[in-house]
DNA sequence: CACTCTTGTTATAATCTATAACCTATTTTA
DNA sequence: TAAAATAGGTTATAGATTATAACAAGAGTG
C-alpha cells in the first residue's frame, strides 16, 4: 500500500461520498458525473481514471449500500443478542425499516428501480442480497430448534414447484433449513419489505399518518401470528 | 370534436403506444423523446406540440397505468362477483399480481422510482392511487358487515397516532370503515405489494422458484389467517 | 538526471431535452 | 371566396450528458 496508493482511495471514497450526497439531494438520477466532478473542483474525464463508466460507479454504491445495510441490522441484532426471541426477530425487522428510512436513496438504489438503463452485475449483487438476512435467518432457524417457533399450520404445505425449486436450492446457497421455514422467511421479508416500499414511496403515510407506528403494529400482529408474544419495552418511539 | 382534434389524440394515442413499448423494451429509462419520434419518422421537436416535456409525458403514462391496473382488477372482480367472499377477495390480489406481471414497467412507473429527476404531481397521482382498491375495500367492509370476516384480534388495537391521523382521514377520503379494518387493509396491500416488488426486481424468482405459486401460497396462508377459507377451485396456475 | 506511470487537463464526438425561428397546410372568419 | 389565424411539422441551436482521445505535468524510481 504505496502512499499513491491510499491517496487513490481517499479519491475513490471522496467521489462516492459526493455521489451519494448528491443522490441524497436528487434522487437516485441525480448521480451524474459532471456534477461530481464539478464539486469536487475537477473535470468529468478525470473520474474515468477511476470508475470506467457511471454503471461501475453505481455498482460501487450499491456494493456499499448492501453492506451498510447488513452492518446496520448486525449491529441492531448484536445489540439485542441477549434479549429474548421475539425482540431479537422485531430488532432485526425494525433495523431493515430504519435503514431504509435514514437512507431512502440507497434502499431505492438496492431494491428499487435504479438509474436510467443501469442493470446490477448480478454476479456481484446476488451474494450480497444475502447478507442482510443471515441475522434473522439465524434466530429463525435457533427459534425453530428450540421449538419456541412452530410454523404456522398455513405454511407447512409447501407447494411442489416451490419445493423442488429449494430441495436444489437450499444446499447451493448453503442453509440447512426446513422448507416451509425458509418459506417463512420469504413471507416476513416480504411483508416488512412491502410496507417499506409503500412508505418510501409515499402511498402510505398519507393513509397512516405514523409509519413507524404501523410498521411495528403490523410487525407486532406478525409476531403474534407465529405464536411470539410481542414485548413493551425497546419501542422505538416515532 | 373535430377533424383536426380527433387527428390529434390519434397522435397522442400514437406517442403514449411508442413510449410504453419502448419502455418494455429499455425499461422506465427507455422513454426518450428523440427515439421515439425517430420511431414515429417524426423530429422530436414536433412532440413538443402534444406534451410540454418528457415529464408530462411520463405523467401521462402514469394516469394511463393506474387507470389500467384499475380496470384489469375491476373487470377480474366483476368475473368473480357471484363467487364466495374469500375467492372475491382472492381474485382482487391476484389480478394485482397478475397486472403488475403483465406489466412490469409500468407497475415500476407507479410504484417503483420512476425517471430520472421526475417526480409525480401528487395532485394527479394521489386521487387515481386509491382506484385499484375499492374492490378490494368493498369486499372487506361487505364481509366484515355481515359478520363472515372477523377482525383478527392483533388488529384490533390500532395506535394512537394513527387512529388520530384516520380518524380525520377516512371521512375526508368519503370512507366509512372502522379504523382496524382499514389496517387491516393497508397490510393486505403491503403483503401483496412485497411480494411483487421482490419478485419484479428479481429478489424472489432465484430463492423459491416459483413465484406465482409462492404468491397463492401465502394469499392462502393471509386468508386462513382471517378465518376465511381459501378455495381449491379457480387457482390460476403457473 | 532521465524514464515511466499516474492523474489530471483540454478538445471532441455523440446523445439527450428543450427552445427559437420558420414553413406549410388546414381551419376559421370577414 | 380570399385573407387571417392556427396547428403541426421542419431545421438550427443551446446547454447537458457520457465517454474517448490526445496531451501536459507531477510523483516515484533507476
Amino acid at each position: 500500500m504505496t502512499r499513491r496508493d491510499r491517496l487513490r482511495d481517499l479519491t475513490i471514497a471522496e467521489i462516492k461520498a459526493t455521489a451519494r450526497q448528491q443522490m441524497a439531494e436528487s434522487g437516485t438520477a441525480g448521480i451524474s458525473l459532471s456534477t461530481i466532478a464539478r464539486a469536487m473542483e475537477m473535470t468529468a474525464p478525470a473520474l474515468y481514471r477511476y470508475f470506467a463508466s457511471r454503471d461501475q460507479l453505481v455498482t460501487a454504491l450499491i456494493v456499499d449500500a448492501f453492506n451498510d445495510l447488513a452492518n446496520a441490522i448486525q449491529a441492531a441484532e448484536l445489540a439485542a443478542e441477549t434479549k429474548p426471541t421475539p425482540l431479537k426477530i422485531a430488532t432485526s425487522c425494525l433495523a431493515y425499516r430504519e435503514w431504509a428510512i435514514a437512507h431512502p436513496v440507497d434502499f431505492q438504489l438496492i431494491y428499487g428501480n435504479p438509474i436510467p438503463g443501469y442493470v446490477a452485475p448480478a454476479e456481484i449483487t446476488v451474494p450480497l442480497a444475502r447478507r442482510p438476512f443471515n441475522g434473522l435467518i439465524r434466530h429463525f432457524l435457533e427459534a425453530y430448534r428450540s421449538g419456541e417457533l412452530i410454523i404456522p399450520i398455513q405454511y407447512t404445505l409447501v407447494p411442489a414447484t416451490i419445493s423442488a425449486h429449494l430441495a436444489v436450492w437450499l444446499p447451493e446457497a448453503g442453509y440447512d433449513l426446513p422448507e416451509p421455514l425458509l418459506c417463512l422467511l420469504m413471507s416476513t421479508w416480504a411483508r416488512m419489505h412491502g410496507m417499506v416500499m409503500l412508505e418510501i414511496f409515499e402511498h402510505m403515510g398519507p393513509v397512516v399518518g405514523d409509519c413507524a407506528a404501523f410498521y411495528r403494529y403490523e410487525l407486532g400482529a406478525f409476531l403474534q401470528q407465529l405464536g411470539l408474544t410481542w414485548p413493551k419495552e425497546g419501542s422505538t418511539d416515532g
